[in-house]
DNA sequence: TAGCTCAGTTGGTTAGAGCAGCTGACTCTT
DNA sequence: AAGAGTCAGCTGCTCTAACCAACTGAGCTA
């Protein structure tokens, strides 16, 4: 009964005072006074809060508001992911048509008004990409930050992190998988497809582009993951 | 060093032994000589795991996985709002522009394919809205239900729960906030306007639909939400 | 002055005791 | 014999008290 009393008044706390992030916290004796708790429980509250990045704890510095930012909604869909996915279920895919249905969505409404210089940012980033496909190093990053980029011009802040978060999940839980990775050519060439179609604002384009990048993701994954319930999963791991 | 450690060895456990949804984890105790650990450093790595929604704690019961839903993210994400909305941002009205952004891009890929059943459902929704709103009745929940059932065509479980979750997110701090409710009456034509939209499977008029929906939340939004940084809000509270 | 050391602060961990909620078997009543 | 009440035992919850570990800053030393 306490227990999540103890986490609703620290949140108030933040909220009453104006907290913002990276605002320090009161200490932990300081919470058990405050709060009329032992510092068993003020820790244990602080501990949930901490894991859902309300709260940042530095060991011997002291507890202040967190970042807020949705890491640990990233940790949870990926650990949900992998768990379902050790059980036979085909929750990787889910994960990325999730990606899927929304970027799609999303593209089409932001093909032609994408901002110059996040166009000549999306040159350059493809660009990396070549070079790093080239000399065969990985690409995931560059991958990370074109879409991030791509996503800047709707003008929401939210919007971006939530979908950086399903993109850090996905790939997260697919190298904790150890699926095998796409093609660096054939990747490149697709981001460049998306970006010339939104570069063009067609719309239809850019919806196509995306659909087909994903199902290239889509296709690799399909050789490791089971598409079906229980289907085996040892024949090249 | 070690509480990061338990929380992982915690979850490798409910991984390797392949435990799903509602399986029994082992006792605190026993816990203990597992990890070789207090109990207090278990607890703590058990509480911040069930702020994830990883695991569920049942006093005098035990301890047992979770069910991997997102609502720990629904906490953040409204936690993060409310912070964000009593420090001057217009935090609210972003998270509004998330569920639109989304939303229009599903709903024109949606129409004209929603099943049959569906269908029927939504009517009979859309008739209940009309009911609760000639008696002056909450709608809250039927509006919950009919974007549910709108998306559930997609076919895509975890893209479901993750509308309905910003959803609840939304509406949770709307209502923290004392939002005024919207007009019953137009909220009602406008889902109906949505329904008749999706059925006749022109994705245009289906998006323009919904883009009306929430320009109505909106509009009754502004009127209590700070649009820019620092804005007063005590005209009206 | 530059560098080191040490005391004080903060969070991290352990231990042991007692409290509180739930279950199931036992007993008493009907 | 069947049902309801009781109690012992599990479970997790909270508290106290002590010590460990990381970091800071003041003071000492070279």
């Amino acid at each position: 009964m306490a227990a999540r009393d103890l986490q609703e008044r620290i949140k108030k706390l933040i909220i009453d005072r104006r907290l913002a992030s990276g605002a320090p916290l009161p200490t932990e004796p300081e919470l058990m006074e405050y709060l009329g708790a032992s510092r068993n429980s003020v820790r244990e509250a602080l501990k949930a809060l901490q894991a859902m990045g309300i709260v940042e704890i530095r060991h011997g510095f002291g507890t202040y508001v967190g970042p807020m930012s949705l890491a640990p909604m990233i940790e949870g869909l990926a650990f949900r992911t992998v768990a379902g996915h050790y059980r036979g279920e085909d929750s990787l895919l889910q994960l990325l048509e999730l990606r899927e249905a929304v970027e799609t969505g999303l593209v089409s409404r932001l093909a032609g008004r994408i901002p110059d210089a996040d166009l000549v940012e999306l040159d350059a980033l493809v660009d990396r990409m070549d070079e790093e496909a080239a000399r065969g190093a990985g690409l995931a990053e560059t991958d990370r930050a074109f879409h991030a980029t791509l996503y800047r011009g709707l003008d929401n802040v939210l919007l971006c992190e939530v979908l950086e978060a399903f993109w850090d999940a996905f790939h997260r839980v697919r190298t904790d998988l150890g699926g095998e990775p796409q093609d660096p050519k054939v990747t490149c060439r697709q981001h460049r497809e998306i970006l010339d179609a939104v570069r063009s604002g067609d719309a239809m384009r850019a919806e196509e582009a995306i659909r087909e990048h994903f199902g290239n993701i889509r296709a690799r994954l399909s050789t490791t993951a089971p598409q079906s319930p229980h289907t085996r999963h040892n024949e090249r791991v």
